[in-house]
DNA sequence: CTACAGGGTTAGAGCGCTCCAACCAATAGA
DNA sequence: TCTATTGGTTGGAGCGCTCTAACCCTGTAG
């Protein structure tokens, strides 16, 4: 497949290969008359610049990498939207990784990544350990999606989880309830933050917290569900649960166990992933300015490319989105 | 962040740059000896080899690319799990790109997958014209996920969605539905075999076929059925839907018009999603065995690379995974 | 003692590109 | 007329790597 390259343009065009590269990375300093012929050359063979051979030659990448942790959690998905978005607006070309929530994979995954030699990877809700991050730090400009650092290296995205949290137990409790759980997200990033929220927040309310362990996933939350019931004790009222997956498995386990949702139980979730937003599912949970983060988390790493050395760190305000799984404590659905 | 190259690697183990070629390409005739000293300077420098400066010396590739058109649609985080899978077992490097559906953003993102000069690529789901898919399979081999193509240049991998259809329509007729509806995928990829398979089976039981325009997406899919039943005519007691997103918003909408799903309208979902099997959503859906898909895809590609040119067109068997959101006719939930 | 083999190692060219310094008009200023 | 200046163009070096051919050993056979 000898794709043509640069000097074969040069030559149907009858000019330099020099003068071939000034075209194609549209230089002014070229007359209208050579650029045309020089076009037409490189439209006729099919011609398009070997980006490697770029990149190689010019010691710099227009390429930044994403390491995705899962895929398919709608809530990267969409982060990655708004990463893609900004980066293609700023003449940056994406790739893609992923890492399937294993650190292993995920390590490998970065590794890849930066043997592209990228102008900057962003890792979405890596769980590798601090120090894989630290080490990928000093190899390329990174940035930190769904995943708090301390690093002066590294620039962070994230929602603020504990007043997102907070905001779920606010509501509940403005709706009268006062055995609230919370689903526990484990390992996953920003989980200890969620639970920080919901205790405090307990606490400020003067209410007893209740921490069940979990995961991100709807069989977790399903699973934790059935351990509440099946303990016997008195049933809470209210679950703000690990994320929108978490809230799903959940809600199916309550009603498995004959409890209504809102009507006996009420759920939140977090995310507001388009899972939450489905009509059928109709999740009220906490919303992440998604794409917004995915866009932040580009120019961040576009930042430092131009030369910004001081770290970024953002934490992005989350909001209560409220739709049809919670109701007043022993009311009606409102 | 000037990063080591295998020079410095080279004078600090004391041999020369080739040597240490051999060892990082792990070739058998090097002395255990100089090996360790290569391995030890490289782990001191923090080196890893360049890959593109690799595949530009060696004009041979250990990348897949794949271009994924919808991110945010699970199918394809699936069918990209299995690709990934079996892209890494083979020793290859997996990078991802999207198309966000559009067909000019797609071709964008070709155009950007082959200036890596990838070993090969593949397209999921693509909705580009068919001359774009040509002349990208000038350029390299290329294989065809969701997708039918006749060129003789490129595979592809595609489940048999007029089989799939039929199943759902048998599905339903066994159950005692007669007003069945399709709602049509548009031009989204597969979607007039869908309703093809639908037509003809409908068809074969002597059914009259009733097909509704609509969309591979949920709100679409609400649209459609709101447009069924504002139209005032007798409602159809089933709807084989243009898949599971589609079918989740057509189900919200028939329970916002008070039909209750399964006992007053069964519904049926396309391609078994990880959304299909939530428990809350518990959809009766045909199921693309996604991952094995994404396996063959891969090993599509990497056949063509080591040498392979006849094309091979895999037309895999859907099978339907019944759960709760079919039953009986005018009878309760089975 | 020379020749030969063959494992281990290395220099050098080259992959497709960028970038710098040099070059070549053609025009402007003195 | 001669020197600057400017706009356009070009050769050549070099990015980090692979790969071929040549090389240098040491060991064995002639």
């Amino acid at each position: 497949m000898g794709r043509p390259t640069m000097e074969d343009v040069a030559a149907r065009a009858g000019v330099s290969r020099a003068l071939v590269s000034l075209v194609m990375r549209g230089s002014p300093k070229v007359s209208e008359q050579r650029r045309n012929a020089v076009l037409r050359a490189a439209e006729e063979l099919g011609y398009s610049p070997h980006l490697m051979a770029r990149s190689l030659a010019s010691a710099t990448s227009t390429v930044l990498g994403a390491m995705v942790s899962d895929l398919n959690n709608a809530f990267f998905a969409e982060v990655v939207d708004g990463f893609d978005a900004a980066v293609t607006e700023q003449g940056f070309d994406l790739i893609i990784n992923t890492g399937g929530r294993s650190p292993t994979r995920e390590r490998r995954a970065v590794d890849n990544l930066l043997s592209f030699r990228p102008a900057g990877i962003a890792l979405l809700g890596p769980v590798v350990p601090a120090s894989t991050i630290a080490g990928a730090a000093e190899q390329s400009p990174l940035v930190l999606v769904s995943r708090a650092s301390r690093l002066s290296t590294v620039d962070t995205i994230n929602d603020d989880g504990e007043v997102g949290s907070g905001l779920a137990v606010d509501h509940l409790v403005g709706l009268g309830h006062q055995h609230i759980a919370h689903l526990d997200g484990g390992g996953g990033s920003q989980a200890s933050l969620r639970r920080k929220g919901y205790v405090s927040a307990m606490l400020r309310h003067g209410l007893e917290p209740l921490v069940v362990t979990s995961e991100y996933t709807d069989t977790a939350g399903a699973r934790a569900v059935r351990g509440l019931v099946s303990a016997g004790g008195p049933m809470p009222t209210a679950i703000v649960a690990a994320n929108d997956y978490n809230a799903v498995g959940a809600i199916s386990a309550l009603e498995d166990a004959g409890l209504r949702v809102p009507q006996d139980v009420s759920v939140v979730g977090y995310d507001n992933t388009s899972l939450a937003a489905l009509r059928h599912v109709s999740l009220t949970t906490v919303d992440q300015p998604r794409h917004e983060m995915g866009r932040l988390a580009a120019q961040a790493l576009i930042d430092r490319v131009r030369g910004r050395t001081e770290p970024v760190h953002r934490l992005l305000h989350p909001s209560l989105v409220v739709r049809a799984t919670t109701a007043p404590l022993g009311g009606m659905r409102p």
